[in-house]
DNA sequence: ATTCCTCTATTTGTATACAAAGATGGCCTA
DNA sequence: TAGGCCATCTTTGTATACAAATAGAGGAAT
């Protein structure tokens, strides 16, 4: 059990990004030690790596907070996505291998299977939310650029942009769906300007979304 | 004295920065614990944020090194560094008042008339080099995105990208001048395109020069 | 009653101690 | 002599102890 701090901040991470806590939660550094059954020390090096990460709000001599996000830090999240996926879908586009491309598409007729069952909301949405993010982090991967990869990551470890799909219409959904697939044809056909607009748009829709959503609340 | 581990922090960053630490070397936290008068607690908050900026590397139980850049890293740096910093010029051109405007050409001003001057490389490249980064940043400031503003910083963390000056050649040297002050033309005239694409040519040139250099090493 | 101040309790920041994992070097064996 | 194994020594990871700073409550003065 060589690394607690690892550990930790993994569980304090997944807490936060599922929304178990929230709401500028103060993040006491014995409480969480001791609930844990851990020393101060690991809690500390965890909540420092996700301050450097954004996850929570750090004051010196004052503590750790989770941190909080209002409109007009998700307009700056999903508008820097859009750039910076979009230059992924670029990279993407003349590296990508026929194996790869046929693993998007399966990915897409995955995603399109699942919105058609019956299922509930609550089984149906985190399911497609999952696919969602191993098909974008597949494109991040085909272009072959890790600190890309690095700053889009940071991006999106954020709750809402994590479940961007709880708050989508049942149009929306659709659109975002076809815009998947429509991103492989473009993949496919090698052409990258095509791709890249197709990611662009998709991730604008997105914003769109989820900003109508949260400013109404 | 509050905060050991933040000025540990800076002296190990500027260190780094600097070239002073370089080649991979290792950074052992009791060494520069002792060298600096203090306990290994702090050094080791200070190595665990440098590595979060990337400007370090850990591996579990085997303690840091100053982390190494080549041609491939650098390559992704600069290409990201194009896009992100073309897109702070697009957000900046339409919100920027006279004042700043005027602030962005006095800088022009001083670094032509650094340029200028016989002054030794040792004496001018560290000023124009500090003008530069001066530049950026103001633009990135007037963008008023704060989250532009840290991914293009994690970018910038780099030796080689904080002295890129030092390895341009006077014509390189010049066309960069001559790039800021057509930036600023373009922000002040409200063309928002234009400002961008000299923005992205200017990244991308700057890319040229460096790897250039770094390639025939 | 309100404001300001002080005192105390809580919490963070740093130091030190100890445990565990890696690296190093010498010795033994083939 | 080369290669591998064991012992030791170094270095990191975690726990605990202590110091410094902040927040909050309560009381005094106006």
């Amino acid at each position: 059990m060589a690394k607690i701090a690892s550990t930790v901040y993994e569980q304090i991470r997944t807490a936060i990004l599922s929304g178990e806590l929230s709401n500028s939660e103060r993040l006491v550094e014995e409480d969480l030690a001791v609930s844990l059954g851990i020393s101060r020390t690991p809690v500390r090096e965890a909540l420092r790596r996700l301050a450097a990460e954004g996850l929570v709000d750090v004051s010196p001599n004052r503590g750790a907070r989770v941190a909080e996000w209002d409109a007009h830090d998700l307009r700056e999240i999903f508008d820097l996505r859009s750039i910076l996926e979009s230059h992924a879908c670029e990279l993407a586009t003349p590296r990508a291998s026929a194996a790869e491309i046929a693993f998007l598409e399966n990915i897409c007729d995955e995603m399109e299977a699942l919105a058609k069952t019956e299922l509930s909301s609550e089984q149906r949405l985190p399911a497609l939310a999952a696919k969602n993010r191993i098909f974008h982090s597949k494109i991040i991967e085909i272009s072959n650029s890790s600190r890309l990869g690095l700053l889009i990551e940071t991006l999106i470890h954020v709750p809402i942009v994590m479940q961007t799909y709880k708050v989508y219409s049942p149009e929306a959904l659709e659109r975002s769906l076809r815009h998947h697939r429509e991103i492989v044809t473009a993949m496919k056909a090698g052409d990258e300007v095509w791709a890249a607009s197709v990611m662009r748009a998709h991730v604008l829709a997105a914003r769109e979304e989820v900003l109508g959503q949260n400013e109404a609340e």
